[in-house]
DNA sequence: CAAAAACGTTGACAAAAGTCAAGACTTTTC
DNA sequence: GAAAAGTCTTGACTTTTGTCAACGTTTTTG
């Protein structure tokens, strides 16, 4: 249950059996069905979660009341509101599941108690959101720098997982196209060219 | 020299006067002209900088040989390579300054070893990529959900300071803009929507 | 299993943004 | 202080992308 959340710290920072079990005491474990919220817009202290199993998205409402979905998590992604979990403040995003889920969470007490009490975790958390900051500032990089037929086929290549477990309409609103042009876009890329 | 280093860091944790002594020891100050760069794409081993007094941009050329500036750096800003530091690899990013500037240098050995023997260093770096973090997914979701006119606005607002310092063509390059449809925005918006 | 919902594609057209070129004005540089 | 470089705007035109609608297919769901 806790296999992948452990695992993952372990590649940052390596944990001895105690130290395990004293971060296990820190984490909820929660399922989610397909299609429910872990987060709404507007929701306070509902933490950041840990992705074990299943896959979700995050996305803002306009003014319209179109979706834009700002970011996906899979098995071994942490997604959550980060500003509104780090100020306590209502959630400005909205979080729900495309897959049936298994996921860990970390409340913001849980958070700055583990802070306090344990520099590993600063550590693991500290290389976690470098990792998270490097990953968005190449997405925006690809963004504002290449044309559309190179930024769809460099979002396959950093995203392989991606493609193959959401609709092509979601991944047209990551990338901020209508799912109509990402649909040419496609079509021009396979019939050669 | 050192003030506007140490004020910012004594925002997130604060330091005493033998600990500003001793993270000094790794810190080089370097004055660098207008147009001179910091760093160049294939560089190694710059290390990052913090800027004391000037202004900044990072970019990175495209096939055509096309800029695109992806971040701009004040005072009180700390910019640089960030993988390419973290990993030292060369550089993929460009990045020249845009008035005389004073910059403090914090190279890769100096950081490991901060990081290795001053927690409080660990916790002012956690807490400045988180808070960089925070801005670029700001950014990035301004850009996939508003229409140019709103994130104009946004913009603006953003990075007031940025507006007058930074020449429009070069904001409209930050935006993913030509320089030609960001000015044809600033008419629409002054001529009352 | 049948009905409904979701999904991906395509066409016709409209709207948005890019490109190229010219001109006026300002700042830099020697 | 004159020439050069840089900057911003505007117009005409082209290209790209979005919108709306329709259709066939697949997936969900009761």
């Amino acid at each position: 249950m806790f296999d992948l959340f452990f695992r993952k710290f372990n590649e940052k920072v390596s944990l001895s059996a105690e130290e395990e079990t004293f971060v296990k005491q820190y984490l909820t474990p929660k399922k989610l069905r397909k299609k429910q919220y872990f987060l709404q817009e507007g929701d306070t202290g509902k933490g950041i979660c840990f992705v074990e199993k299943g896959a979700l998205r995050a996305y803002v409402l306009d003014e319209a009341g179109a979706e834009h979905i700002t970011a996906f998590a899979f098995e071994g992604y942490t997604i959550g509101d980060l500003y509104s979990f780090l100020h306590s403040e209502p959630a400005t995003l909205n979080i729900d599941a495309l897959e049936d889920c298994e996921l860990m969470i970390i409340s913001k007490q849980s958070h700055d108690e583990l802070l306090q009490k344990m520099p590993k975790y600063e550590t693991y958390i500290r290389l976690l959101i470098t990792d998270a900051y490097i990953a968005l500032q190449r997405r925006t990089t690809t963004m504002i720098s290449l044309p559309l037929e190179e930024r769809y086929v460099a979002f396959t290549q950093m995203f392989p997982t991606m493609f193959q477990r959401v609709p092509q309409h979601m991944i047209a609103s990551y990338m901020g196209l209508s799912a109509e042009t990402l649909s040419r876009v496609r079509s021009r890329l396979s019939k050669g060219k």
